[in-house]
DNA sequence: TTCAAAATATGAACAATGTTCATATTTTAT
DNA sequence: ATAAAATATGAACATTGTTCATATTTTGAA
């Protein structure tokens, strides 16, 4: 079909030229999402940050979701560098676990409109998009997996506790994330921080 | 100013009205949440449902927020005769905390649009809004409240333990539901109703 | 270097959204 | 019956995501 030099170099140099065009777009979107809030990201005001024209979008992506959701991996990539930030001098083991728990949530108390797009925004079914929920519902236990395995070796619980303590810590941190950020709830920010600490710590006591 | 036969009475008449309409608008409000769902939801659809103009609705509320999150007391009186038709029977205390809490979270899992109501949806900052945040972040604990009692005036919990339960259950439900009805986690109902049911238990348990 | 073809970028246009407003219509009270 | 007040409404607007025909740029061979 199409007439190339040397097959493999070519393809190389286009996709190396679409994937920077990508990059651009969703260097955009993030900036915009940490900065204005997800209330001020459009089409369009991705498009002018990225300096292209919004139909330009369309020619590397088949839809702003799909924009959107390529930012997840980014997103992760920095709140684990923030947790692990947070918790680098910390005994290993339970204590760490809280930490990183916490220093989680304080990441997406610090940034909304990650937490919208990580557990709000919708995603169109697809089989793309089930593995992007997944890294998504999967992401604390990912941060955490290193201290888990740490407490199983030292049986200062069973893997079988562990699977347990990881989904409620999971689902807990989500509602209380979801809660004080879309309803205000507790309003005071004290009050939730220690809310969150002091229902981390229950959940870690069984 | 106006000029009347008899102040109260024309009051009334003007308020009885007003009322009603506003109700034929909050009707197909809460029609299309739970038919077709959030996703159908338009200023042009409820009115089209109401059988008016959309430019009327705007006559009777400032704008389709307000109209939405009047609809919120109505699905609260309903999840509620939910839970009580399916926890009547049950004997009182800790097991009919646990199924209200369940039933509770069922309903949500039947109107997914009423969730997105009740957590989702953002509430401009006002003073009316935090009541209904309230009224909504209130609301399992509304549900326990007799139970709760119950257990207290039994001793088989102190009011302290109980109010750490009722915000651990708030949070955890919350989460729960958030995960499983936009990422799909777990992606089987049973895994999401088993799970569901045990961390309530556990949270019970202490 | 030149030029045709392929690749890429873009603005016009569309449908759907919430909202406002001037005006048409209906209701009210005398 | 009629003037005035209340109410209902469609036209219009700004903003949204998306598509598409076309303008522009890049590419590679002569």
């Amino acid at each position: 079909m199409f007439i190339f030099y040397n097959d493999v170099y070519v393809m190389n140099r286009k996709e190396i030229q679409e994937q920077r065009m990508k990059d651009y777009f969703i260097q955009a979107t993030k900036e915009i999402l940490k900065g204005e809030g997800i209330q001020a990201l459009s089409v369009r005001s991705i498009a002018e940050k990225a300096g292209y024209s919004f139909a330009t979008l369309y020619n590397y992506f088949k839809d702003v979701k799909e924009l959107i959701f390529l930012c997840v991996k980014d997103f992760q990539q920095e709140c684990q560098e923030y947790v692990e930030d947070k918790t680098k001098d910390l005994q290993r083991g339970e204590k760490k676990i809280i930490a990183t728990a916490i220093s989680y949530a304080e990441y997406f108390v610090q940034y909304p409109s990650v937490f919208e797009i990580f557990f709000i925004e919708k995603l169109p079914n697809s089989t793309e998009n089930a593995k992007i929920s997944e890294l998504i519902s999967s992401f604390l236990e990912k941060l955490c997996q290193e201290e888990f395995q740490y407490c199983i070796d030292k049986k200062s619980f069973t893997d079988e506790e562990i699977r347990e303590i990881v989904k409620e810590l999971n689902c807990l941190i989500t509602g209380i994330l979801l809660l004080y950020l879309n309803r205000n709830y507790p309003s005071d920010y004290g009050d939730f921080a220690k809310n969150l600490k002091s229902q981390i710590e229950k959940t870690m006591k069984k």
